[in-house]
RNA sequence: GCUCCCGUAGUUCAAUGGAUAGAAUGCGAGCUUGCGGAGCUUGUGAUCUAGGUUCGAUUCCUAGCGGGAGCACCA
C-alpha cells in the first residue's frame, strides 16, 4: 500500500512530466513514420503565454519529410490531441498548440502542478531528493589546501564548489565520498623546515602559526635569491624528512597539525565537511609500487635519469613519476589516488574539483590512470573552474602579496551583514544578530561564486562579492524571512486543509510552475556539475514569489483562499530552504 | 613556438542550436491607509571582427584581433 502511495508521489514530479510529453511526440513521430528520429528537446519556454513545455520536434522532423515546420506541427498536435483524449482523466495535458516557427506547446491541467503543492508540504526536507543514484560510488576531491600556507580566496572556489556538487549527488542517492587531498608532502617542505630551523621567531609563530610560516616562506625565498646554497640546503632538508629522519618528521607533523585547526577553524566558520582528510603523505608508502608497476608493464620508462610516462601518442606532455634525484612528485601520488579510489572505494566516479590551469595535469594523470588499467574512460572527472582575477584582470598572486586571505573575507562579510542588521533590526538580541550576520554575511559570499557559471574567470571585488541586494543570497534569505513572518503571524493550525485548486490565479501559477521543477533543475545541475542552475532557479522562484507577494494578499484573504496561499508560500518557503542548503547557504526565521 | 580557456549593456554576470539575448548594479521615473522597502513596477543600454554550416548561431566550424592559463624534475 505504501509503495503505491508513493509511486503516485513521484508521478506528479516534474521530471515525469517532461518524460511523458517526450514518450508521447516519439509514439506520435513513428504513426508518422518516423522511426529514426535524431533526438528532439522537450524544455522550458521563455514565457508563460507558451505554455508549460514546448519541443523543437516538428521543426527537426520537417527537415526529414522536407516539409514546412507548420505543416509537420500541425499533423503532431492532431495526433497527440487523439492521444490526450484517449487517456481521459488520466491525461496531463491541458492545451496544445503549435506556434511559429514550428514550437508544439504544451500547457497543463492545473491540477497537476496544483497537487504537486500537498506533495512538497508533506515531503519537506525530502522534497528534492531522489533516489537516481543508488548503489554508486561517486568520489569527490575538492578544496585541497597547503600545509602551512594560508587559504586565499582562489581556495574558496574548490571547496564550495565540492561541497555544493557533493550536497547535490547525495540528494540523488549517490553513495558519496568527499576527500580533502591536502598537500602535506611537496619539496617545499625542505625550505619550510630549513627555514623553521634557522630564521624562526617563534613568539609570532605561536600568536599566528600559519602567518609566521608564510614569512619564514617569503622570507626564504628571498634570501635565496643572494644565497644559492639556501637551496641545497632545503633539499636537504626535504630528503631527510621524507626518508624518515626523525627530527624532520617531528616538525612536519608539527605544521600538519597546526595547520589542519587553521583549516578547520575556516570550514567551521563557511560550513564545509569534508568526510576524509588524506594527504599525499598518505599513499607514500604505495609509491614505489606504482612506479615499478607502470616500469613492468612497459608504461612508463627511464629517460634523462627519470621515470616518465610517455604520452606523445596523445598529443601530450610526458607524464613524469620519478624525479632525477629519485624522489616522487604530485603526479606520482594522484596515480597512486587513483588506484586508491578505484580499487579500495570501488569508486564508478571520480570528480576533480579543481582550477582551470591544471587542466593539462588531468589529461596526463587520467591518460596514464587508464594506461595502467585503473580507470576506464570518462570514470575520472575534472570539473574545473576559473580563477579569482584582481581588479587588473591578472591572477592573485602570492610572491607579489596580493592575496586576499579567505579569513579576511569572510570576517568583513560578516562584519558587515552585522551593521546591516544593527540598522534593520535593532531590537534583536545580540547572539541571534551574530547569528544573521553569519549567515547573510557568509551566504553573500558563497552565492556570489556559486551563482556563476563555474568555469567562467571571476573578478574579485569587495562591494560586489558583499552586495546585500538584487540577485544575492540575502535577497533569498530575505524572501524566506518574510513568509516565515507570515506563517507566525497566520498562527496556522497544523491540521489545516488544503484546497489547491484555490491558487488559481496567474501569479499563484506562476509560483506552483516553478515549484514543480525543482527536481529537474537538481538532476541537470547535478549531470553538469552546474551548482548556478541551482542558484539560478532559486532567484526566479523567489522572484515570482515577490510578484505575487506584491499583489496578492495571504493574511487577509478569505478563510479556504488563506489557507491554499499559506500552503502555498510555505512551499515556496521549503523549496527555497532545500535549494540555498543545497549551495550551503543557511536561511533564517528572521533577518 | 605548441596546446587549452575566455571575449555579451558603463560595470559584474546569465542564456540545454530556438521564440523579443535575461538579470544585477549604475543612471532616470514611480510604488506606504495589507502580510518585513535587504522589496516591487518601469525606462535606459550589449553578443570582438570577417566568413561558413543551419529553417534558426552568443552557442557549432574556419580565419583574424584582444585577454588569460599551461607546456617533465613545484603543487
Amino acid at each position: 500500500m505504501r509503495m503505491v502511495a508513493k509511486e503516485v508521489l513521484f508521478k506528479i514530479l516534474g521530471y515525469m512530466h517532461k518524460k511523458q510529453i517526450h514518450d508521447l511526440i516519439e509514439k506520435v513521430l513513428k504513426d508518422l513514420g518516423i522511426s529514426q528520429m535524431p533526438s528532439f528537446s522537450v524544455s522550458y519556454p521563455p514565457e508563460a503565454k507558451f505554455g508549460d513545455y514546448t519541443t523543437n520536434a516538428a521543426l527537426i522532423a520537417a527537415k526529414i519529410l522536407k516539409k514546412a515546420p507548420m505543416e509537420i506541427g500541425e499533423k503532431i498536435v492532431s495526433s497527440i490531441k487523439y492521444q490526450v483524449s484517449s487517456m481521459g482523466k488520466k491525461g496531463i495535458i491541458r492545451k496544445i498548440e503549435v506556434a511559429p516557427p514550428g514550437f508544439i506547446n504544451f500547457t497543463l491541467k492545473p491540477e497537476v502542478i496544483q497537487k504537486n503543492l500537498a506533495n512538497i508540504l508533506k515531503q519537506k526536507d525530502k522534497y528534492g531528493s531522489s533516489k537516481a543514484g543508488k548503489g554508486k560510488v561517486v568520489v569527490i576531491d575538492y578544496s585541497q589546501p597547503n600545509i602551512a600556507k594560508r587559504m586565499h580566496v582562489g581556495h574558496l572556489r574548490s571547496t564550495i564548489i565540492g561541497q555544493a556538487i557533493y550536497d547535490i549527488y547525495k540528494l540523488e542517492g549517490y553513495k558519496i565520498k568527499g576527500v580533502n587531498h591536502i598537500g602535506d608532502w611537496g619539496t617545499h617542505f625542505g625550505k619550510l623546515i630549513y627555514a623553521y630551523k634557522n630564521f624562526i621567531d617563534k613568539k609570532a609563530l605561536k600568536e599566528n602559526f600559519i602567518q609566521e610560516m608564510n614569512r619564514l616562506y617569503v622570507d626564504f625565498n628571498a634570501r635565496a635569491k643572494e644565497d644559492e646554497k639556501l637551496n641545497d640546503y632545503a633539499r636537504e632538508e626535504t630528503k631527510k624528512f621524507q626518508e624518515g629522519g626523525k627530527e624532520n618528521v617531528k616538525i612536519w607533523k608539527y605544521f600538519v597539525r597546526e595547520s589542519m585547526k587553521e583549516f578547520d577553524r575556516i570550514y567551521k566558520i563557511i560550513g564545509v565537511k569534508i568526510d576524509y582528510t588524506l594527504g599525499e603523505s598518505f599513499y607514500q608508502p604505495m609509491l614505489k609500487g606504482v612506479i615499478s608497476e607502470a616500469l613492468e608493464k612497459g608504461i612508463a620508462i627511464h629517460s634523462q635519469g627519470a621515470v616518465i610516462i610517455p604520452l606523445d601518442k596523445y598529443n601530450l606532455p610526458p607524464f613524469m613519476i620519478r624525479k632525477t634525484d629519485g624522489a616522487t612528485l604530485y603526479g606520482t601520488t594522484d596515480l597512486a589516488a587513483v588506484k586508491y579510489r578505484v580499487n579500495k572505494w570501488k569508486a564508478d566516479k571520480i570528480i576533480y574539483v579543481v582550477a582551470n590551469e591544471q587542466a593539462g595535469h588531468f589529461q596526463q594523470l587520467f591518460k596514464a590512470g587508464e594506461l595502467m588499467g585503473y580507470i576506464k574512460g570518462g570514470i575520472a572527472e575534472h570539473v574545473k573552474f576559473g580563477m579569482v582575477l584582481g581588479a587588473d584582470g591578472k591572477k592573485f598572486s602570492t610572491r607579489e602579496g596580493k592575496v586576499i586571505l579567505l579569513e579576511d573575507l569572510l570576517g568583513e562579510a560578516i562584519g558587515r551583514a552585522r551593521k546591516i542588521v544593527e540598522e534593520k533590526n535593532p531590537k534583536l538580541s545580540n547572539r541571534e544578530k551574530e547569528k544573521i550576520a553569519k549567515a547573510v554575511g557568509i551566504g553573500a559570499i558563497k552565492y556570489n561564486d556559486l551563482s556563476q557559471n563555474r568555469l567562467t574567470d571571476i573578478t574579485f571585488n569587495w562591494d560586489r562579492m558583499l552586495d546585500f541586494r538584487g540577485n544575492s543570497a540575502p535577497y533569498l534569505q530575505y524572501a524566506y524571512a518574510r513568509i516565515k513572518s507570515i506563517l507566525r503571524k497566520s498562527k496556522a493550525s497544523k491540521g489545516f486543509k488544503l484546497d489547491s485548486k484555490l491558487l488559481k490565479n496567474e501569479k499563484e501559477l506562476a509560483v506552483l510552475r516553478q515549484l514543480a521543477i525543482f527536481d529537474e533543475i537538481i538532476e541537470r545541475a547535478g549531470q553538469e556539475r552546474m551548482p548556478n542552475i541551482i542558484a539560478d532557479y532559486i532567484y526566479k522562484l523567489a522572484n515570482s514569489f515577490n510578484a505575487f507577494y506584491e499583489n496578492v494578499p495571504v493574511l487577509g484573504a478569505e478563510k479556504d483562499v488563506r489557507f491554499a496561499r499559506l500552503g502555498l508560500i510555505s512551499g515556496v518557503a521549503i523549496v527555497i530552504k532545500n535549494g540555498l542548503k543545497l549551495l550551503g547557504i543557511e536561511t533564517l526565521e528572521r533577518m
